[in-house]
DNA sequence: TCAGCTTATGACACCGATGTCATGACACCG
DNA sequence: CGGTGTCATGACATCGGTGTCATAAGCTGA
């Protein structure tokens, strides 16, 4: 591969000049200019990143660390695809910024996390972010002094900066909105308990209900996930018999996510109930290719990945920058609710009474 | 950050001596080891991956664009699970062969590309692959002739070594698997007619229709998509009671994609049809998360992304190490039946018959 | 006309590793 | 005892750019 050298060689002039018109930092003369360009396109010079990071120490590099790290029981494939919105929301920003984002997949194994942090503070990266494929608490290896970070997704106890979904407000802007929509009785299926998101959802239908004087009934809420999937249409199907057979039964069911909402229609509709005149559902996520794509489209929350992922990248940049190492606290972003067909809308004019403004 | 010169100076040795314990390439006495490696552990040293290469030539990265480069009218958010899923399959090998793995998102944007193969040749990268996020055939600027590439689930005009998902095959392996089962009267929901994919399935479905001496009847076989997704559910609508209505109707639906099989899930439902028992319904490329999740589960047919991964990245380290650059033939990847419950087995005696063997 | 300035260019050292070659200290062997 | 080989180590050049400083040419103004 030509080298600076080859090109100064071919037009005649010191390597530095043609160090001068790739970068532009000092005066050249037309004639010289045109003459160095030429002899690199002649010889399709590409200058290369590691001896001009040698000199100025900057490698414009910023390292993505993605997890796919699950809990070992999970499904792989249902993961990636929040990874890959706040990935492509990560790049945007870097793109930016001018450097070159190096992506680095776990594949799974944590262990391999120290090795791949190895790897790019030997390429000298600027940053780091480390995105989690679900909201949840984590914890990594130290990292030299000077190299700073940003968790995109999930938390530790260091105090790293984050960037976290705000959770509760989302289902309580959903349940709110449920309620303005007429529902009183409001069935709640939730995720696994030992979720990060799921007490925090909890949280928030509770903070609807409240501000709504609703009553909490506890028969009303229940897990719809197992941590071993094989049972779990069973224990779902359980949990909506008993809660349709209850004295007075929900009008609608809130689901922990978008594939529970999934699995809810194909179960009630075998029960004969037809969403959404005789049952609403509802989800959390707004995964677009279930929500969209269900008959009827589903309401749900989104899930603000690409958001989350634009924030993370810009609290990196700043870090970088020297700026505000401060701040500490975590950036939480909230994502609006998606109403679609799956909630029959009791009491419209309700709803224009009803403020909700999420966006990014 | 610590350089060798450091670590020599805290190790009083000389910089060389530091360079041999890190490499392993020439004796070292026990108790220089030991300081040297007291000293870098002290400094926290890290070499420099620029250093290195600039010595050595050689980058040990690896280039890797993953397009999510969509039809403008395409659901961004539909996309980017398989390219996910060729990632990992990649990064397997890559890692195993000890290099590190560059990706580079273009976001959608085609004209990003060139600046993207530009900022890797300018790590100078020992090879290149490119990933599509489905079958298509794509147009790519020339690359420097010491640059190897290999295309991933896309292939070109000029010949660049490229691995393909089997459509023809995976086709005719689940309509066989159907007529085993004792269906005679196949539907076939297409996708769009632009896409390769389609051609090559039609061309299995027909395979495995003359394999069993089965007719071959025009009218079951329909367009179920739509460039513009607006009014995609009602000509779906239309199509399958078209279907439904032809003096001998269809006993299962094949879908041109899982997406579609759930969209078809809901329209058969809303007309009181029970999938398997009066109707059943296949898929295309085991979508997880919808066809595990889908009540009942929906049989499909398995697109090997993971597998097409680990072949792409193998070609690719083989043309880094110089062999066989004369095999230009794409390598042709096949994936498994997966038969669950959506599809009602007629006759399960016949199936065992049948010898249908993939796995990688 | 010449000091003083700007413009255009080159010589040289340097960034942090590693390859090449040289050197000194031993051990072994005839 | 001296020649030869192995081991352990260091001096120095080198990879491909860029920062620093020097230099030569051209222009201005008193």
């Amino acid at each position: 591969m030509a080298t600076i050298y080859d090109v100064a060689k071919a037009a005649n002039v010191s390597p530095k000049t043609v160090s001068r018109v790739l970068n532009g930092d000092a005066p050249v003369g037309d004639k010289t200019r045109d003459a160095v360009n030429a002899a690199m396109a002649e010889l399709g010079y590409v200058p290369s990143n590691a001896a001009r990071m040698m000199r100025s120490n900057r490698s414009g590099l910023i390292g993505l660390i993605t997890g796919a790290i699950s809990a070992p029981t999970e499904n792989v494939q249902v993961a990636g695809l929040p990874e890959l919105m706040l990935v492509q929301g990560i790049q945007q920003i870097i793109g930016l910024s001018g450097k070159t984002l190096m992506i680095a997949d776990s594949g799974g194994q944590r262990d391999r996390v120290p090795h791949l942090i190895e790897t790019f503070v030997r390429h000298r990266v600027e940053g780091l972010i480390y995105v989690a494929e679900y909201h949840q608490k984590v914890q990594l290896p130290r990292l030299p002094d000077d190299v700073p970070m940003v968790l995109a997704n999930c938390f530790d106890d260091a105090g790293t900066p984050a960037v976290l979904p705000d959770d509760r407000r989302g289902q309580h802007d959903l349940v709110a909105r449920l309620i303005a929509a007429g529902h009183e009785r409001i069935a709640y299926l939730t995720l696994r308990e030992d979720i990060v998101a799921t007490g925090l959802r909890k949280a928030g239908y509770r903070d609807a209900l409240a501000e709504a004087h609703l009553p909490y009934d506890a028969s009303l809420v229940q897990c719809g996930e197992l941590i071993n999937p094989d049972g779990e249409t069973q224990v779902l199907w359980d949990a909506i018999d008993r809660m349709l057979r209850l004295p007075v039964p929900p009008t609608v069911f809130c689901c922990g996510n978008d594939r529970l909402a999934l699995k809810v229609y194909g179960i009630l509709r075998s029960r004969g109930l037809l969403v959404p005149s005789e049952i609403s559902v509802a989800g959390y996520d707004n995964y677009r290719v279930i929500a969209e794509t269900l008959y009827p489209p589903l309401t749900t929350v989104e899930l603000p990945y690409t958001a989350m992922g634009v924030r993370a990248a810009q609290r990196l940049i700043g870090l970088i920058s020297g700026e505000g190492r401060e701040d500490l606290a975590p950036s939480i972003v909230a994502g609006p609710v998606q109403w679609r067909g799956s909630v029959t809308d009791r009491r419209p004019n309700n709803v224009s009474q009803l403020k909700i403004v999420r966006e990014e």
